[in-house]
Formats: structure tokens, sequence, C-alpha cells
DNA sequence: TATGAATGAGTATTCATTCAT
DNA sequence: CATGAATGAATACTCATTCAT
């Protein structure tokens, strides 16, 4: 039931961009706690002082801006990562760079996280936009990895590089979801955690020590 | 005249038991193409080829009838699991069938797949049940590896076993997802790659080969 | 959700009358909490340990299980109002027994009362089954106050006895109310509180002693 | 080329107080008609001319429009009757004029009357609502005679003020009931009647004249 | 007789979205 | 620019009632 609460809010006419950021963070909120469907216009509006009206005149439908906030949270996650991790420097400063600046923002932005790794994974028309985000990642790890070993001297035996990475981009991720959970954990010694996983594991591997099925 | 073969093999007054798994096959599969929010109780008692109040009268709310779905595919893969990786086994067969039982099974039931691990993540009602069941995974994995590495006269490190048999997790379910959606892909080379990361990366890691964050 | 437990009724096979009054007995019971609308059909069979094609067999459809309800109630009630005051008593015994005999049919079935005055009350459908009843009560009032005042050699004055025995009725139906919802009250202090209103002041108003509006 | 009269009003964008009134309207009519279960909150829309959503939006779920309904036809109901009966007339006087207000606010509001009596009596959830309507009515009747008697240098007898005014009160509504069911009956006759049986029945009664029960 | 299986029809409630002001 | 007012369309859930066995 509509409360009949007057808000009178006390800015008005604030210029369109701020307006659109509050409404984002508002919606990044209310979608991180509640998830894509169960959310509602209504509360993400009320959520951020604004008349429902404004909101689809400034960011379109409900879809478009869910679109919106996943946009808005993958750059920035993304611009944390690539501002750490400067191609320049060796191989292994630069994942350890990325990790702990990716379990810091994921640490310091649980709502992010959630909406970008929870809500829009379980929702169809958003599938893609999340796929091509990993693949970046994945992408970025296999260089970096081929990268270390070159540098070595030595090449990725058999075993493909992008399997690799792509299982140490789902270990990162599912080691960020851990993260999300605990607010006490400490993302620095996350990082170091995965570091090890990534640095020593895959290494090792990558060196040729490989495992094959056995042939019965 | 001819005949008339009864066509329709009436398909009616089916006893409960049977009903009920239609319900949940059905429910599986609405739940898993649409999310749980999306996904209808009319769909859903259409899809099984039952009126919607049967469905209420057996498996109850939509939110019971998507824990009976939970409940009744995280059980088919758990049994799969331990079905195939016996714990007589040596560690290294145990885990290796392990894994092959694991993703043949998500690449059989890719609907199971979906409702289990996709859906069932981004709705709070349900992070629990999953928390659980994955916690249990966890376990068995890390039990896998210390039980291996005593097997070599070696204990863990320093570096805690259950991380990184939650980071070994992480990865496996990560390649499930990827498995999940590409129909193409073969069950059993994903696991012997995974078998790979698993066995090889982690070997090395828990036999004490550790990185440590440069102290600037 | 039905639950699955098998009640495994002990006793099979009963006379249909008997049948009918478990029926009767769980219907009054379940009518009396719920009100007509909210008692469902299910748990009226649930409580009365039979199912529920049964019950449509043998009462019929709701709305004449509520009348059956209703009347034998009401029979009930007036049975055990009748065998008190026996016509050939003198008038202020037989209302006084009367009065009794109805506060401790009350007091005793309060869900009788509840059925009979509170639900029926509300419904449409049976507000003439009730209506008839109050009218059978009203006149057998209104006669004892005449006969009593015959007795004493005097007439009903202008006003009605009609009107004077409605108001009786009213008041007297107005404390089994109240009488219903407080258990610790005794049937038979309140029988005396209504005697004393009824024979007192009625009696006085009917001998004369009346009041006129002012005229201004 | 006639000038085309707008006919339809254009009875659209009302300001809130104008539409929750409207909706209250609607609401009292069609539960006094139908009763709390059977009243369905599409007539009820449909009757009030807006859609469902605004009733839910203003009013609330069914059962706090319902209370709405009580609460603003009690509130009209008790208005009148204090209108009526300034506390510094005589008593006698004040009871008329209460009574009269009384009959004449049911006789004017039978829909009102048939929410606020037969309805909400039936239902559980509003049992108390009614209850404290009640129990204030019965206080001020109580206290009406209770200065009538000290005005005339009497005390009230042994029997208590509270039961002659709770059967005062309940007799009082079992005419209202009456007068609901005859539209023509005359509302100031029937407070006429109703003051002669306070007035002068109960008079007479708390002077002391009282009956006992015969002793065996 | 007795019942588990089955459903058509309805009801409260919600939500994304859009006008009129 | 900004918003209160308004709604079409869905959706979960229930219930009286009836068959097939």
């Amino acid at each position: 039931m509509l409360a009949r609460v007057s808000t009178t809010p006390s800015f008005k006419r604030l210029p369109r961009a701020v307006r659109e950021q509050q409404m984002l963070d508002a919606a990044v909120k209310v979608f991180s706690r509640r998830g894509f469907h169960a959310a509602s216009m209504d509360e993400i509006a009320e959520d951020a002082g604004i008349s429902k009206p404004m909101v689809y005149a400034y960011l379109g439908t409900k879809e478009e801006l869910f679109v919106a906030c996943l946009h808005r949270e993958g750059t920035r996650m993304m611009q944390a990562i690539a501002g750490a991790a400067a191609p320049e420097l060796p191989a292994d400063e630069r994942l350890w760079r990325g990790l702990r600046a990716f379990f810091g923002f994921v640490g310091a932005h649980r709502d992010s996280w959630a909406v970008l790794y929870r809500q829009a994974r379980g929702e169809q028309p958003f599938a893609g936009e999340l796929a091509s985000m990993r693949a970046r990642l994945v992408e970025v790890v296999a260089g970096m990895l081929d990268h270390a070993l070159r540098a070595e001297g030595r090449e990725a035996g058999e075993t493909d590089l992008d399997v690799i990475a792509y299982a140490l981009v789902g270990a990162t991720e599912s080691l960020a979801d851990w993260l999300a959970d605990h607010p006490q954990a400490d993302p620095e010694k996350t990082a170091t955690r995965m570091m090890n996983v990534a640095w020593v594991g895959a290494g090792q591997l990558l060196r040729g020590d490989s495992w094959r099925p056995p042939t019965p």
C-alpha cells in the first residue's frame, strides 16, 4: 500500500549525468539484493529518490537498466584490474597485481560482484554480455601464461593454454564468490592463495608435467 | 469394419509416484530454460501434461517445487559421482573417476546442471541448499588430496588443503558450465583436462612449492 | 501440499446414519471455526476421517451441508428449550426454565451457537433459515408475556408485544454471544441476569408504564 | 454543424482523497451485499470505476480494505450518535437522542450497518475491532443509566449495571438488524420502542426490583 | 461402497509501463 | 523537467466438485 509520505527531495534539477549515476547506484543495490526478476522498478526508483517515470526516461526499460548496471560495473572492474596490471611488468608481477586488484574490487564492491556474477548468469538475456567479459579475462590470463612460459624459454605443451586459463578464471571467480559471502575475509590473503594455485600449479602444469587417463 | 485401435494410450490416473517424477522432469526443464522467477507454474504443469492443482497437491508451492528439483538432481549427481569413485581405489584413480562421472553427468543432463548451479545461485532462498552441496564436494576433494599426499609420505604444506580444494571445485564447476554451454564438447576430454589441472597442479602445490607476495 | 500419510481408518463400513453424524460433527466444528466461505470441504472431510467423495455422496454440496448443520443444531437447541419449558407451567417458570436451557445449551455447544448465530447471519443464502428460527422464538416469548399479563388480569398496552419480544430475544442472543466468547462464565448466572431484564423490565413495561418522545 | 457537447465529463486523474472515498463507498456496498469472502476485489474495483491496482495501491489488501471500511463506517456512526447526544443534556434526553440518531443512521445507511455488524461478526480477523466498538457503546450506556439513577437519588442495586447495559445494547442491535431488513419501517418509531424498553424497563430494574431463581 | 486422482474456474496480488498535468 | 495517477496483463495459489477404479 502506497505510503502517503511526502518525500520532498531537497535536491532538484540535478544535471542528467548525476541523476543517472544515482539511479544506477540504486539499481545495482536492488538488483544485487533481490535478483533481476524479484527487483521491482518501484523499489529502484524509491531507493534512487526519484520518480519512476524519470527512471524510464533516463535509462529505459528494466532490461536496459540491468544491462546498464552490468556495463558500468563490468567496466569499473576491468579498469581496476587493467590499471593495476600494467602490460610492461613481468608476468608474475602482472598476475599478482591483477589478482590483488580483482579481489580488492570484489571485497570493496560486493554488490557489483553479486550483480555481475550471480544475477546475470541465471538470466538468459544477459548471458552473452557476461560470457564476453569472461572471455576477455580468459584471453588476458592465457596471454600472461604464454608470455611467462616463453620468458623461461619454453612453450605450452599439448595441454591447451586456454583450458588452463579457463580453469584458473573459474577458480578465481569461485574464490571471489566465497569472498563476497564472507565479509571478514581478507581480499589480499585470498589473492595470495589464488596466486599460489595459479602460478605454482599452472606453471608446473605448463612445463609439460601432464597426466593421462589410464588405458584399460 | 476396421477395428479402431486405441491410439491414445489413456495416460490418465497414474499413481502418485509416477506423476511426481513427471512433474519434477517438467519442472527441471522449465526452471533451467527460464530461471526460477520467469518460470511459471502454468508452463510447468502443462509441460508435465497435468493440471496445476495436481502440482500443488503433490509438490507444494513454487519454492518447494524448486527445492524438490534441487534435491533430486543434486542427489542424482552425487550418486553418479559416488558410484564411480569408490573409496577403496587409490586417490588418483578416485579423482579421475569422480571427475569423469561428474562431467559425464553434466554433459548428459545439461538441464539439471542449469537448475542446480545457474538458477539456484542467483536466488536467495536456495543459496544455502547449494552451499551445503558444494561444501560436501569440497570436503571430499580435500580428503582425496590429503589421502594422496599421505600415500606419498608427505603432508600438506602451509597452504590450506581446503582453499586448494575450493579452488579446484570452483574450476571444475566453471568447466562444467562451459561444457553445459557447448553441446559438441566431449565430457571425457574435459574431464581429462580438469584432471591435469587438479592432479599435477595441485599436487605440486601441495608438495610445498609456494609463492609469496613480493615485499616492497 | 498433500501429506502422504496413510490414515488407515480402523472403522470402516459404518452404517450410514453414524457416518452422517460424524460428518455433521466435523462440519459444525470447521464451519464454526472458519466461517462458511473460509471452511474447506477438504478440511471437513479430513476432520471427519472420511474421503471427500463420501461427504458429497451423503450430504451433498457445501451449501447443502451447511444447511444440514444449521438444521441439526437449530433443532437440538429448540428441543432443549422446549423440553425444559413445558407449556403447562406458569409463565415465569416457563420463561426461567427456557432461558436456563438456552444458556445451558449455548455454554455447552459453543460451536453450534457460532454456526447458528455468527456464520449463518452473514451469508445471504441462509438468512431465511435463521430468520424463521428467530421468528418462532419471538412468537413463543410474546405468547408467554401475553399469557402472564392475562394471568394478572391485564392486557398489553399500546406498545406492541412483538417488539418487546423481539428486543428481549435480541438481548438474549447478545448475552449468549457474550457467553460463547467467555468460557469461564456461568450459564446459570447469565440466565438469571437475563431473566431479570426480561421479567422485571418487560413486566413493568407491559403494565402500561410507557415513555413518549418529547414534543417540541 | 452541431457543437459536440462533451457528455463524458472525463472522470479521470482524480486526486487521491477523492478516489479513496469512491473506493470505500464501493467496498462497503459490495462487502455488505456479498459478505467478506464472497466479495471480490474485481467487483469492488469495477464498482468504484477504477482498476484493481489502484485499490491495492491506495487501500492495501482485501483485509486492510475491509478494516478501512469498518473504520470509516464505525466512526461515522459513532459521530452521528455523539453529535446528537450531547453530554450536558439530562440522561433521558441523551438516551433518546442517541437512540434516535442511531436508528436514523442504520435506516439511512443499511449497507454500513450490514458491513459493521453482520459481516464483521462472522470473520475472525475483525471480531476484535467490533468488540471494542461495542464495548465503548456499552460503557456509554452504562454511564447514562448510572447518571440517571444518581439524579433520582438512587444507586444501582445488586444487578450489574454493565450486564443491563450489555443487554440493552444487544436489544438495540437486534432491532437495528430488524430495521435494516425492513426498508419500510420507520426509524423514529423503532427508536421510540427501544427507548421504552430501555428507559422504563431498565429503570425499574435498576431501582432494585429484582427476580431470583426459585430454590427447589 | 470408498477413494486417490484429477481439474475448471476463480481470486488476491504484483509489476512494468505510460499518460495527463 | 517531473510526478501522481492509472492500468493491462500476468502469476501463484485454492477450492468445490467429479471420475475411474
